[in-house]
DNA sequence: ACGATAGTTCCGTATTGTGGAACAGAGTAC
DNA sequence: GTACTCTGTTCCACAATACGGAACTATCGT
């Protein structure tokens, strides 16, 4: 396809990111099942390019600081944030419910941005906070998003309840994700807190990788309600696709 | 000296890094020197990987989403960064010494900011990276900062040694987060490396939380020299208090 | 229609990156 | 103290990948 070792060098950059913490060689090798001397070769070019740093202890590594260099202007979510705000305030007028921006953080989703209904009854703010992604649509769409081993490690740990509906038992939870791998739609009903629904997409890359999701809540009385489905969840994918567009033109 | 085509391709990232605008093939040629076909085939790769977007225009090339991932979330250390900027400007023009903004990263300090003052012998660049809190003045006040179950597990880990004046014994440095915890202020000579000596305050929000740290650094033999540390200690402090207070929270 | 310019693709070549083997160092068990 | 295991690093013969100039395509200006 490209050039291999230049994707082999972002197979080892993405092994890096997403934590602070230190990885040692011998992890890298079977996270990116490259030939440690293959391995060691690539971080030595990328640690005097200073795009990783070698860590505390010997054999590891982790992100150094020209990797963030590459952010440039905003972080990436800050970017996000404005690319995706106008098509999600069309989306809120749309619906009349309020709004989530979701990316993923490890095995939760964290919500970056929020776009409010003109409700007198709303959902409260979640911006900051981190969710279990079972508990969630947006990490409906998340856990849709892993591969088998990784869908098994997320198992592994305990499914907590957080609302009457959070999916525990990890038959229904699997269930609940392969629904989300057929349609590309998540709903949730009751699985965060008591009387709160919700319905989530992803949004993806020009190339098909899952950057973040639009998260759909409201009170249970009320949403979905009567809608349909089908409509609904087409209308969360059309503004998915826009924001797609409006970030790779 | 390393793989050819990985130094070329983050000469490529950097030609692209700091601008939001797109910038031609032809341009890219001019600032890394490569030729057209190589370069091509680069970005080829790049944009497959979504390291790279192509621009509006043909031919036109910017950094994607993936550079940006690469960077992790880090918004509230930009927010951070620019607000304590204009104040860390000024002392250290008042101080004529370096200093950086840490944050705290688990039992580390790892540094966002770094402000370098005008003289000819410096310090080298720390931001990105992360020391063991017990090397560095930044990491005492982290340290006094903790409770007494937490700087147990601190003290739990072997204390390395980094530079001649590392606090390596347990009581040692109990006694050295004493005088920190009663002074708000910590001293180091040379415990991150030889001949570098630090003082720190730490920075807070309105309600008391530590959200960062100032720490100045110079060579042992001018820093901090024949200054009067009261005073010192107060102009950091005082620094620290208006970085709060600009930010409002 | 023609020429200039920019970006893309082709393809023969040789230089570069590969990866298994060998090596060095550290830690552990006896 | 010795032997063994494991990890990370270095070596080097070799294969294949990346190279870059030439050729090509598209666009624009005259």
């Amino acid at each position: 396809m490209g050039i291999q070792v230049v994707e082999r060098t972002f197979a080892v950059l993405d092994a890096l990111s997403g934590t602070d913490d230190e990885i040692r060689l011998g992890e890298l090798a079977v996270r990116t099942t490259l030939p440690k001397s293959t391995l060691s070769r690539i971080l030595a070019t990328l640690t005097d390019l200073d795009v990783v740093a070698r860590g505390a202890a010997d054999g590891s590594y982790r992100l150094g600081p020209r990797a963030r260099l590459l952010a440039g202007p905003g972080s990436f979510e800050e970017v996000l944030v404005r690319a995706a705000r106008p098509e999600l305030r069309r989306l809120v007028a749309d619906l009349d419910e309020d709004l989530g921006l979701g990316v993923p953080d490890g095995h939760h989703v964290r919500y970056v941005d929020q776009v409010r209904s003109h409700r007198p009854v709303r959902i409260r703010d979640y911006v900051g906070e981190r969710m279990p992604a079972h508990s969630t649509a947006a990490g409906l769409i998340l856990l849709a998003d892993l591969d088998e081993e990784e869908f098994a490690a997320y198992l592994s740990h305990p499914l907590d309840a957080y609302g009457p509906g959070t999916p525990i038992d990890p038959q229904a939870l699997g269930a609940a994700v392969d629904e989300v791998r057929n349609t590309g739609r998540a709903w949730t009903f009751e699985a965060w807190a008591d009387g709160i629904n919700g319905a989530a997409v992803g949004i993806r890359s020009a190339t098909g990788q899952l950057l973040a999701v639009i998260n759909v809540f409201g009170p249970s009385y009320r949403f979905p309600g009567d809608r349909d489905r089908g409509q609904l969840g087409a209308r969360l994918a059309a503004a998915a696709d826009e924001i797609t567009h409006r970030q790779t033109i």
